[in-house]
RNA sequence: GGGAUCUUAGCUCAGCUGGGAGAGCAUCUGCCUUACAAGCAGGGGGUCAUAGGUUCGAGCCCUAUAGGUCCCACCA
């Protein structure tokens, strides 16, 4: 039997054991059934060393409200979770295990030994996410939870490389990289963050061999001298052609360097004279690739400076910088130093400067490979929601550069290369090979680096589908529907996922990319560790509960669009979660005392609950409609608005004459009507909050015997149905609120205590308007504090000097007689007079215009003319009103 | 340097293809009305950044300007 609810909603006595009863259920589970069309969603995989934060809680509430509208509207709703090795982030975790323990360096144990503990530490701890992610409320299907270096992915990363590797599309190749000399790996451009610092600019005199004098160049990075190679000007510039072809000897370390001429050199910038450094600078590795010039590697992995940098091998690169500054000013070659902010390039990892260095890497060439994911994009085969993220995307692709895919870490996939011992040959291989494919040696050593974490993140949509075998997963549910990320990922995950899926797949990867922007602490800061200005979901979940959070993220939001986290927003929601709960529970309140019929006789519903059945089919069009356009807040932002003043601010209030009698005929009309549209405003609401729904939704079942389902999240979506658009009855019902409003309106404008009760005379020379009101005089008492009602056709034994309300078509009169303040009267007449002059003054413009009146479609004339009707009339009662008073 | 985006009520933000300025919070007034004070009813508050333009009509479209945020590129 059902057991009366608590008076307030608490999440917590619920959230769990829903959850639970979901998971057991399997409902969150979906195997291909081909009798119904799929709809699949990836999870972003989060890193196994991830918390859960507010960015994750946005996206997996996007995904969650879309996951579980379509799997009510009887799609074979998928979407597939997992995770993410995050080779950087996770080898930082276990050194620092390892240092607490005493061992400085990986080297120390060996790579087998660290990989024993990263495994032990990702079997450890890579599941707190996943745990965290239920506690959202996430409807991922579990059973298919995977891992981007489990043995499928592993595969599918093997099958690429070699694939990629057979074409000449990898390659192995010794450019310039970006190093980060602290995670001692090479990084991809994408994971170089440029941040401006204050630096300083030392100009320096190279003398010119064999004659007096001395070029001046000036530098940021005066320790890179130690590899320069030639210094450049402009051949355009007059002030040094005649220097083209000499040499120059370097200061300190005395070799003698050619001066060439080359475009790249800007003669307004600086002194016109560059140094030029290959191996350290991405310009001046190109400069040296078009004049053949030397490359000078003077760096150790760890920055400091190598044999190659004579005196100052050994020391850090800021403390070479600061000994050769000494010592150029010393030998007098410092002609100056000047300050100078610019930009410098970071890892976005550990923040460390990362400097440019020449190394041997493996490489994904991309020219070709862009290709088919720039017109994929262009001609609307992918499509960005908002549109407007197609730019950023664009933007990346067009300039792409060739993908270096090495890193110098142990934890990741191992580059799929082995050297032959003997000749040096590569083989590329799927599994361990036996021999070299050149000489047929059998000692081969495999490549020690292993791939960029995002190389394997690229293969997620289909690798997690089973690929590269030909799974019937892979087969139904890809191409995937709708991908959600942030903006800040686009570049990284995004744009290879599409390369990838469009070289391996032949196909795109998902349909629509739907973006969502950052949420910001309450002064629109980034939230970050630094700052610590972090909110923690699980914290606001403790708090308010998970719907509650999950609706503060959603609602009110652009697609897109940066927030903001207020906590007083999220009490909102949760008060919202509150109202729901106390409305169910006066439904159900009722409902217990009653018998309920499956179906209803229509001639028992009164004009109210055809009124009610009309908004709630317009809203379930409209959610409907907007959650497909992917608009999630303007959907929930209708779903609450029609919950909250719709149906319990003016539906309920309506109808509880009738629930508290014993002899209303339509009572069980009301009762139906309640429960009806409880159960399709709680099937609305379900995708955003699908705790309390759930909750109300079961409880609700097993006290009035709901036959369709057992759970409200396997319920079917809400149809529109034509035969509930009752528009005459609807029209009455505004006409009825609008009465209540103004007599409520006067009444408190008066200061009428709600004590005091009136008598309401209402006048109308309409018949149709009068049998409204005459149908409903109970709603005045209810909601108007009305003692009697009288409706009639003129203003016979009215006393003039009672209070009015004008509404299209009638005048409420209320005598207050002792009570009616007359000069406050005609200021309310006065201020209404005005408000109806302003909207005939528009209608009437419109409706004069030749331009409006031949190009506007009949309905929105019809309307107009409609309104002008409407005011016109209501605009004499007024007129009438005002100059009864003027009169006294 | 290129690009995106924002500027709407005291605060945070909605406002779809141009046709009566909205919400939440805050504030003021009155209500413990038997679902809910995490509530109910009512009120105040906006020349929609500025200047032009297109249009019968502009918060919305176009141009320019100012200010903010972000991304990319980069001159050593």
């Amino acid at each position: 039997m059902y057991k009366e609810l608590a008076k307030t909603y608490d999440p917590k006595q619920i959230e769990e054991k829903q959850y639970k009863k979901w998971e057991e259920k399997k409902y969150f589970h979906a195997e291909v059934d081909r009798s119904k069309k799929p709809f699949t969603i990836v999870i972003p995989p989060p890193n196994i060393t991830g918390q859960l934060h507010m960015g994750h809680a946005l996206d997996n509430t996007l995904q969650d409200i879309l996951i579980r509208f379509k799997r009510m509207q009887g799609y074979n709703a998928l979407w597939q979770p997992g995770t993410d090795h995050a080779s950087i982030a996770t080898e930082v975790k276990i050194i620092e295990q390892m240092r607490k323990e005493g061992i400085e360096r990986k080297e120390d144990i060996g790579r087998e030994a660290f990989l024993v503990r990263a495994w032990k530490w990702k079997e450890e701890y890579g599941g707190r996410i996943i745990s965290q992610l239920k506690k959202l409320g996430s409807s991922c299907d579990w059973d298919r939870e995977r891992f981007t270096m489990d043995e499928g992915c592993s595969e599918a990363v093997n099958e690429v490389f070699v694939r990629l590797y057979e074409k000449g599309y990898i390659y192995k190749g010794s450019k310039i990289i970006n190093w980060c000399p602290v995670c001692k790996t090479s990084i991809s451009d994408a994971e170089v963050e440029y941040e401006e610092k204050a630096g300083h600019f030392w100009h320096i005199k190279y003398p010119i061999v064999g004659e007096d004098g001395f070029v001046e160049i000036a530098t940021t990075r005066p320790e890179t001298m130690l590899g320069d190679t030639a210094v450049a000007v402009n051949p355009e510039d007059e002030r040094y052609k005649h220097l083209i072809g000499k040499k120059v000897l370097l200061p300190l370390v005395n070799r003698e360097i050619p001066i060439i001429a080359d475009s790249y050199v800007d003669m307004e910038f600086g002194t016109g004279v560059v140094k030029i450094t290959p191996a350290h600078d991405p310009n001046d590795f190109e400069v040296g690739k078009r004049h053949n010039l030397p490359e000078i590697n003077v760096m150790n992995d760890d920055a400091s400076i190598n044999e190659n940098g004579g005196k100052y091998a050994g020391l850090d690169r800021y403390e070479a910088r600061k000994a050769i500054v000494n010592e150029l000013k010393e030998l007098g070659l410092l002609v100056k130093v000047e300050d100078h902010t610019h930009n410098v390039g970071t890892h976005d990892r550990c923040e460390t400067v990362v400097e440019p260095l020449i190394k041997q890497q493996w490489f994904v060439r991309m020219d070709e490979l862009i290709k088919p994911a720039i017109e994929g994009v262009r001609n609307g085969d992918i499509r960005f929601v908002p549109e407007r993220f197609d730019k950023i995307y664009f933007n990346w692709a067009e300039n792409i550069r060739d993908w270096c895919i090495s890193r110098q870490l142990w934890w990741g996939h191992r580059i799929p290369a082995w050297y032959c011992d003997k000749c040096g040959e590569i083989t590329v291989s799927r599994q361990e090979p036996d021999s070299c494919c050149k000489c047929g040696h059998k000692q081969l050593t495999q490549d020690e680096d292993t791939l960029d974490t995002w190389f394997s993140s690229a293969l997620w949509p289909f690798s997690t589908l089973g690929w590269p075998n030909q799974t019937q997963e892979l087969d139904y549910f890809f191409p995937t529907d709708v991908l959600v990320t942030g903006y800040d990922i686009i570049f990284f995950w995004v744009l290879r996922m599409v390369f990838s899926s469009y070289e391996q797949m032949g196909k795109k990867p998902f349909s629509t990319v739907l973006i969502h922007g950052l949420v910001r602490d309450s002064q629109g800061r980034k939230m970050s560790k630094s700052l610590g200005n972090g909110i923690d979901p699980l914290e606001v979940i403790d708090k308010y509960g998970a719907d509650a959070l999950r609706l503060s993220l959603v609602m009110g939001n652009a697609p897109g669009n940066d927030m903001r986290f207020y906590w007083e927003r999220v009490e909102a929601c949760r008060n919202f979660a509150n109202k729901v709960w106390n409305a169910s529970r006066f439904i159900m309140m009722n409902l217990e005392k009653a018998e309920l019929t499956e179906s209803i006789d229509e001639s028992l519903l009164t004009i109210a609950d055809k009124w009610i059945l009309s908004r709630m089919n317009l809203l379930i069009k409209e959610a409907t409609e907007k959650l497909e356009d992917l608009d999630l807040g303007i959907a929930v932002q209708k779903i609450y608005d029609f919950i909250w003043e719709e149906f319990c601010d003016w539906y309920i209030e309506m109808v509880k004459p009738r629930l508290y009698s014993d002899t209303d005929e339509t009572k069980s009309a009301a009762l139906w009507t309640l429960r009806y549209v409880l159960v399709n405003s709680l099937k609305l609401l379900h995708p955003y909050m699908p705790f309390v729904t759930e909750e109300i939704y079961c409880t609700l079942a097993e006290l009035s015997g709901l036959k369709e389902a057992e759970s409200i999240m396997i319920s079917s979506w809400p149809e529109y149905k034509a035969e509930y658009d009752y528009m005459a009855e609807s029209e009455a019902v505004e006409l009825i609120k609008e009465a209540v409003k103004g007599i409520r309106n006067i009444r408190s404008e008066m200061n009428v205590p709600p004590s005091r009760k009136a008598t309401v005379i209402v006048v109308s020379d309409n018949e149709k308007v009068r049998n409204i009101f005459e149908d409903s005089k109970v709603f005045f008492a209810t909601l108007a504090f009305a003692s009697e009602v009288h409706i009639q056709s003129d203003k016979a034994g009215i006393s003039e000097d009672a209070v009015s309300a004008v509404i299209p078509g009638a005048v409420i009169y209320m005598p207050f007689a002792d009570l009616v303040d007359i000069d406050k009267e005609i200021e309310r007449l006065k201020k209404e007079k005005e408000r109806l002059e302003a909207e005939l003054a528009r209608v009437n413009g419109m409706l004069s215009n030749p331009n409006f009146v031949n190009k506007a479609p009949e309905s929105k004339i019809a309307e107009e003319r409609a309104k002008l009707e409407k005011y016109t009339d209501m605009m004499r009662q007024v007129t009438e009103r005002l100059e009864y008073f003027s009169k006294q």
